[in-house]
DNA sequence: TTTTTCAATAATGTCGACATTATTAAATTA
DNA sequence: TAATTTAATAATGTCGACATTATTGAAAAA
């Protein structure tokens, strides 16, 4: 991102949502104003327009003259997170498959092969991974085409990302496990460039669901 | 909604919000800060603040040193909006059919019964019949159970609010167009009791998108 | 000791001032 | 006259000050 155009407030949004969604703030974490004025050098006003957009954001709660604080995570809300991500997630899929074209195939195709190659070398750097394996599922979706249920899937993928951070190094370093993963995304492929909506549908649904239950064992 | 507890930012949040969805404020309208103060008498801060959580529910658009506007409408978006929204409503149905109890069955008569009467009567009111519709609406889909979900319902409802209400009128006072209205919803009520999951599904997707060609020709 | 009261301290939320940037209008040039 | 430059005016975005409210901790009462 170009911050250069951007206005203060702007940029501590960044900011903020990085640091709150890589736990530099954990879940619950008061965030003090003149704590962050320190922190980012800044004065109040940057600081609580950016908070105002993070309480619209759900990573932020507040109550009157209390305060700000960092949004909780429970295994309730991961369960709901990842339901709804799976249900949209499945959506779009089935919009694109409709609607998707040769330019669209030729972009899962080389996501695909960008992800395989990755997942069977040797040393596997997360966030290298993390970056092919989200490249693909982008791919797959990209042919949807509507705008709102796009931001939409973005904005849960964001409130995802606390829990998927206890998921993904245990999936990156179990061979076993990425495996399986990896499997699924050939068979993803597969039924997507055939045009199967419903199974691909069946099958994205639950492949987003599987990180749940071992999300679920790390949760503090 | 108890304002007593609300500080003047949430207060200008509520009020600002309505202002833009009743067209006070019209689509891409400028949304000067000082005009902003004198209209509310408070300071700068409040108004930036609720202005920051407008441009995060995609209400208000800004740029950095040329201040805020309210986001246009247009075709693409009206379709957009209402495809995103009856996807979204056909899943938490589809999810309430498959969760809900007996309690959810009986909001659901209630509600339709609360419909059904004020649409066979003479002098309709238009906010009156909007409140009974919108109550059989979120009775429908209330057994669904998915907070995330139903937030996301909300907000889109909330965003396709300048767009309906180019509709509204024209469908309270049309006898015929209310009457085939009316009949979707009992036969929606008939096949959510039923628990016909994926015929329901597709008439409430049907139901939503009706008004689009509508409020395309009343589209400025 | 435990509970309550009350003062001291600290944090929040709002305001108006001010520096910076954009816009407008006038003046200059072609 | 039309286009460009320059000066003026106006708006934005940021800051620190201050009033209000919450929190803490010490003193008083049970």
């Amino acid at each position: 991102m170009d911050t250069s155009k951007q206005n203060t407030a702007s940029k501590i949004l960044d900011a903020l949502t990085s640091d709150i969604i890589q736990g530099v703030f954990p879940p619950g974490e008061k965030l003090q104003i003149k704590t962050l004025k320190d922190r980012y050098k800044v004065g109040t006003s940057p600081i609580r327009e950016a908070l105002s957009q993070l309480i619209a954001k759900d990573l932020v709660v507040s109550e009157n003259q209390k305060g700000f604080y960092v949004s909780n995570i429970s295994i309730d809300d991961l369960t709901d997170i990842y339901q709804a991500r799976s249900k949209i997630e499945g959506l779009c899929l089935d919009m694109a498959i409709k609607k998707g074209g040769d330019f669209w195939e030729s972009k899962i195709i080389a996501a695909s092969h960008l992800l395989a190659k990755y997942s069977k070398s040797e040393n596997i750097n997360m966030d290298e991974w993390q970056n092919r394996h989200f490249s693909f599922h982008e791919a797959l979706v990209s042919g949807c085409n509507s705008p709102r249920l796009f931001q939409i899937r973005q904005s849960l993928y964001e409130k995802s990302t606390r829990y998927r951070n206890l998921w993904l190094q245990e999936n990156v370093t179990n061979y076993e496990r990425l495996q399986a993963n990896q499997n699924e995304h050939v068979a993803l492929m597969v039924l997507v460039l055939e045009r199967d909506s419903m199974p691909a549908q069946k099958l994205i649904e639950a492949h987003i669901m599987t990180p749940v239950e071992i999300i679920k064992k790390n949760l503090p």
